[in-house]
RNA sequence: GCGGGAGUAGCUCAGUUGGAUAGAGCAAUGGUUUUCUAAACCAUCGGUCGCGGGUUCGAGUCCCGCCUCCCGCACCA
């Protein structure tokens, strides 16, 4: 068989080849390859079974027919098993051919970029609201998101990055009333400015609360904001000032950065034209003094309203949510828009969605791709999501600070006469890349409960363990006086048990970042990573590098360098850093 | 009530869309270091895949009916 990048897609066209010239196959047959259990093979072809059903074959006869056809092939063993399986063995020789031609990340990248056409593609991520101070409710947006961009960028395609912060919101209502009635002085919040706007936020919310006056007082002044009043833009844009440098800042200490920080605020002034746009096309009506649109071929939001526009007059994050749509389809010119946000806000992209369609229909413009890509609740120890106004929620700063620390105490134990300067970087690698991974190695759609030890566990599926194998790697090398991809010319083809398996494992990277790419969810590549790292550890333990055999280091050599190459793609791809020593 | 999600080993979770004898980590027990970093490796123990039906060569996965938990459903985002 060819070497090719996705050895899955390769199987699969030399099947669906082989079918279209054997006696009793026709166009209906599906392969379907899958990577096989270890007993097996490589591969396997489970496509024979259900085809034989359909057509009252012989699944055994018709597997064994395929087999002939495919005649003898130097790269694999090909077996039938049970009822109509089949299985694929690659040779070591074909293995080494294949850790050979794919020998660097441009390589990688290469050929990830040549099976799909680039499309531009806008990842609308984090977005916090300001006036408050990030917290652990904001990482997984921030992180889920960052990783899908870094995802498309790797596919090729033009990525715009950006964080829609909530600058337009209710929240403004309340925070006015709360700093008029304190007389606060925005320009002298002292050394913590967002805690203290945090604290008239929360001052203000028990205002509302308490009487039922100051709930009209602050809906007064959003409007008076949203109305351009001087003095309230002015209050505004302080507060957007000293939230937008406090977000930066974790931001940083994230390695994260966005090509658009466009709040709502930015749309402000679109708002009409969907207000015109929907009346216009009669997409929406008025309903209990709000206009709201109704989408009466669902079966909920045929009565579940969609509120682009409340009673009181004012615009909500529906309204903001649409004009953006426009804005990114004209001005960005974006083909696939992936919103990145809690699921339970499914329904209101499934109704924004819906809206969007139908107006973009009436209008005769191109719609944009819309996907919305949700994750779970992170939940306290209660089992109930962490909340923000009550109770004091977990800041973002304090828990990647304190995972750091953490780190510190294993890095200090392991390597006492270190230095200072390297003591703090390694922490920081170790500690934000167990956070890190932390939240991207289960499945995004789960709820997961905060604790310490979940995200800081050294231990099994996790980075440290990932990090460790890249850092053993390297060792090697370091001892050798060499680079990573030197001295391999004269690899010859795995031969021990532990040289296969870790072989075999990293010929699985490409098909395990297609579905990683396809559906979006990092703990697929997580996973697939800690299977690899656990090879290379086994490998690493039983067959040594450095020995004098020239024969034998040569071959080795390639199969450390590959998984270098492999685990700090896939690391980057996750936005977590790799050291040199641990 | 309608909709979304979850229920798999004592605990935390995978399970590539219907494949072969359901897998990891943690915890427990035992072993491995004059050998490239033991943050490691090897082994043992551990299962009525929530319950009951059905579909078929084959079901943790699909269809039906139940049970439990979380979340959303009119002007917060």
């Amino acid at each position: 068989m060819q070497i090719s990048y996705d050895l899955t897609g390769e199987l699969d066209r030399t099947l669906r080849e082989t079918a279209s010239r054997t006696d009793g196959f026709n166009d209906d047959f599906s392969p379907e390859i899958r990577p096989a259990d270890l007993r097996f093979g490589d591969y396997q072809a489970n496509g024979v079974l259900p085809f034989a059903k359909k057509y009252g074959l012989n699944p055994r006869e018709m597997a064994e027919k395929l087999i002939e056809a495919l005649g003898e092939d130097e790269s694999m063993d090909v077996d039938l098993a049970g009822p109509g399986f089949l299985n694929f063995r690659f040779t070591p020789a074909f293995r080494l051919a294949w850790m050979q031609k794919y020998s660097s990340i441009h390589d990688f990248r290469e050929a990830f970029q040549a099976s799909r056409k680039p499309f531009r593609v806008v990842v609308d991520f984090s977005s916090p609201n300001t006036a408050k101070q990030m917290h652990v409710g904001h990482i997984r947006s921030t992180i889920i998101g960052d990783v899908i961009a870094r995802l498309f960028d790797f596919g090729g395609n033009e990525v715009t990055r950006d964080n829609h912060v909530g600058d337009w919101g209710t929240q403004f209502g309340i925070l006015i009333l709360a700093i008029k009635r304190s007389k606060s002085d925005l320009e002298d919040l002292g050394q913590d400015s967002i805690a203290k706007l945090e604290d008239l936020y929360r001052e203000g919310n028990q205002l509302i609360a308490e009487d039922e006056s100051f709930r009209m007082e602050a809906r007064s002044e959003l409007v008076k904001l949203q109305q351009g009043e001087k003095e309230n833009i002015g209050i505004w844009e302080k507060v957007n000032a000293i939230s937008l440098a406090s977000f930066l800042h974790v931001y940083e200490r994230l390695g994260i950065r966005f090509d658009d920080i466009l709040g709502e605020s930015f749309y402000r002034d679109k708002v009409d034209a969907v207000y015109e746009g929907l009346t216009k096309h009669a997409i929406c009506e008025e309903s209990e003094g709000a206009m709201v649109v109704f989408h009466r071929e669902h079966k909920r939001f045929a009565k579940q309203p969609f509120i682009v526009r409340k009673s009181d007059g004012a615009s909500n994050y529906a309204t903001t949510d649409l004009a953006t749509v426009c804005y990114r389809v004209e001005k960005l010119r974006a083909e696939e828009i992936v919103y990145v946000t809690d699921g339970r806000q499914q329904d209101h992209f499934s109704q924004l969605f819906l809206t969007a369609e139908k107006w973009f229909a009436a209008e005769g413009k191109f719609l944009p791709h819309l996907s919305h890509v949700w994750f779970g609740t992170i939940l306290g120890e209660d089992n109930k999501a962490i909340k923000t106004r009550e109770g004091q929620p977990v800041k973002l700063l304090d828990l990647l600070d304190e995972a750091i620390a953490r780190a510190k105490v294993i890095v200090r134990q392991k390597n006492p006469e270190l230095d200072e300067i390297e003591m703090e970087k390694r922490s920081r690698i170790i500690g934000l890349g167990a956070i890190r991974y932390a939240d991207l190695s289960q499945d995004r759609t789960l709820d997961y409960v905060f604790s310490w030890d979940k995200l800081l566990a050294l231990q099994g599926n996790t980075a440290p363990y990932l990090q460790y194998a890249v850092a053993r790697i390297r060792s090697i090398f370091r001892k050798l006086k060499m680079e990573p991809g030197s001295g391999e010319e004269a690899a010859s083809a795995p031969v021990t048990e532990s040289e296969n398996l870790l072989a075999r494992k990293l010929i699985y990277f490409p098909s395990v970042l297609e579905q990683t790419q396809r559906e979006l969810k990092p703990h697929h590549l997580c996973g697939y990573l800690y299977e690899l790292a656990t090879d290379f550890s086994s490998f690493y333990n039983s067959d040594k590098v450095l020995v004098d055999d020239p024969d034998v280091r040569a071959r080795r050599m390639l199969l450390c360098s590959r998984t270098l190459l492999i685990l700090e793609t896939g690391l980057e791809l996750l936005g977590i850093e790799t050291l040199a020593q641990m």
